[in-house]
DNA sequence: GGATTTTCTGTGAACGTGCACACATCGTTG
DNA sequence: CAACGATGTGTGCACGTTCACAGAAAATCC
């Protein structure tokens, strides 16, 4: 009853005990010829001195960790806020957890993480990485690179040419812009944001692309987030701004929320006095009331067929395609 | 120019470059007496190979990886809506991160994922743990305990006796509560949520200590996750049963927004006809009209101590407190 | 009944690193 | 000048596993 065992038991010690060698306790593991006897001596041995293999030996032999990272790189709040992030994240774990890989997820928080994962990925700690939101001139990126690791980005491929997933921003945003125009809004503008990535110029061309020559400069307000604060801030500049708008394309639904509410606060009906759509269809979107119209991005199926890109490279499968534009809807409720 | 470079390179290849032996190379990164003819000559070797130390083999022979784990078990909705939870990992993340060591973030969503974790932890990647609302039969409670690798939980300790920090759930639940009452309400209900787990209970019995005798179980109304959904319903219920409640504890700001949802659809007024708090102060208590008084749990702060218990842990200090709990203070804001 | 295949097992060599040890060279000291 | 400490370097072993190889035993075939 001694609750010793200050060391970790090896191959050896199942060996020793089961009166084998490393090589016949190794083939039981890992599949081979092995008498009906000296497999069942060996699992009794296994149970016995509570062996758990060394996956840090294994990996060394094997050059390969059965691990993929999941690297997020986002700034504190929108992180906090931003229920797309998770979504990937968990249709990441999931497509991975089918294929027996265990998900490692690194955030990226600071100037000092961005070295420290780089290091990470160096060290052969991950077979392969998906990565949100990735800038180009990034360390990891870098890493990444040099070190042709399997890697697929959620979202536009930086400079580097890699697999990635994402959704037709540019058109989604026109298609859901055009469907407020039918609707007899006749002064649309837009919150526009992040537009140091691609979804937030993508987003706009899409709004300027289906306003044609009704375009307005004026009606559009920049941010820097996809966040409600920054939702609520523009909005109740565009509406001092432009006091007869009577509709608005918010680029995410956290920032229509945001708008939601300053229209609320300056007296306005919502959808009779302005209509108001959003994109993602995240939780937010079910949230507010009324309800919000929205662009459909399917977070989970991006974190999902990211990881097969990933999981497909790994299998040796160079064919696949280096781009994947998944499907986004209109989903229309009542705030438009 | 060709880009070939098929094999990682080594040491071996750094010394065979630089005209010394690995022992020297060794030397220039860990430390020790080398020449400054051999460093040079050695850092030379280094950029031109492109060397980078594999971490697994590092790890294999120091029996340690600078790599903590932060393992989050909770159900789909909750993970995506909680933003208490990003806001812990967050802290996890910097404490760690100022100790070089890297956070490595596991999510538990299967049962599948439950053992792949086991197994994981089981195989050297990290050297701790930091685990959130960990359940107490769980194979990763077992694993951790059984290799008596240094971890802290957020939270509740489950059966076995670990470093654990949480907040008093008690005490500041009796603290909004009665501060509730003194605001002149004499109808005070509560939605309880997650009752499967302490601070759920622990929130329960604090309202329970704040209204004594006036305690009335027909005002008790209770979820199973502290989600939006839940208390929007658990609120429009609890107005069937008791149209004359003029205050309202919510188990979480989460529950607490939907309830303030289902008390708008019912065309009562906050806070002239219904007070309500919440509980978290999480981005939630801020995104509400009127914003949310609630209790303010700081969930960062909760990340960071568990990092620093595990990191103490590391060091070899035994010295430190089981458990460690943090202050709540109640924010008064419009709600109640 | 010998040749061949199939089944089973043990041994040695990796994987890439860190560390203890031995050894060599210097300058200093008594 | 012998003895010593400080500085610099190379070699062997260990970490715990997998894998290739060789060889033994059993089963199958002509």
């Amino acid at each position: 009853m001694t609750p010793s065992a200050r060391r970790r038991s090896t191959v050896h010690d199942v060996a020793r005990v089961a009166g084998v060698s490393r090589g016949t306790v190794s083939r039981v593991l890992n599949g081979g010829y092995v008498s009906d006897a000296a497999r069942e001596a060996i699992e009794d041995a296994i149970r016995a001195v509570g062996y758990v293999p060394n996956t840090a030996a294994r990996n060394l032999v094997r050059q390969r960790t059965q691990a993929v990272a999941f690297i997020v790189h986002e700034p504190h709040a929108v992180f906090l806020e931003d229920p797309n992030i998770g979504a990937i994240m968990l249709g990441t774990n999931q497509a991975l957890s089918e294929a027996d890989y265990q998900m490692v997820c690194l955030v990226v928080d600071s100037v000092r993480d961005t070295e420290r994962v780089a290091r990470y990925l160096n060290g052969g700690f991950v077979d392969g990485a998906v990565i949100v939101s990735a800038r180009a001139q990034d360390p990891i990126t870098t890493a990444v690179a040099r070190l042709r690791l399997p890697v697929a980005y959620v979202g536009h491929p930086p400079d580097v040419d890699a697999a990635w997933v994402g959704v037709d921003n540019r058109g989604a945003a026109r298609d859901v812009t055009t469907r407020l125009l039918q609707t007899g809004r006749t002064r649309v503008g837009m919150i526009a944001a992040a537009l140091d990535r691609d979804s937030g110029t993508d987003r706009l061309a899409g709004f300027t692309d289906a306003l044609g020559d009704r375009f307005d400069s004026d009606l559009v307000e920049e941010v820097p987030l996809y966040s409600y604060a920054d939702g609520a801030g523009a909005m109740a500049r565009l509406l001092a701004r432009a006091p007869d708008l009577d509709g608005v394309f918010a680029a995410s639904d956290a920032v229509a929320a945001g708008a939601l509410w300053a229209l609320r606060e300056a007296g306005r009906r919502v959808p009779e006095d302005v209509g108001i759509v959003g994109f993602d269809n995240s939780s937010w979107a079910t949230r507010t009331s009324p309800q919000l119209s929205t662009v459909d991005q399917p977070a989970e199926g991006l974190g999902a067929a990211a990881a097969a890109s990933v999981l497909a490279q790994l299998q040796g499968d160079e064919s696949g395609p280096d781009g994947i534009i998944l499907d986004t809807p209109v989903v229309w409720r009542d705030s438009a």
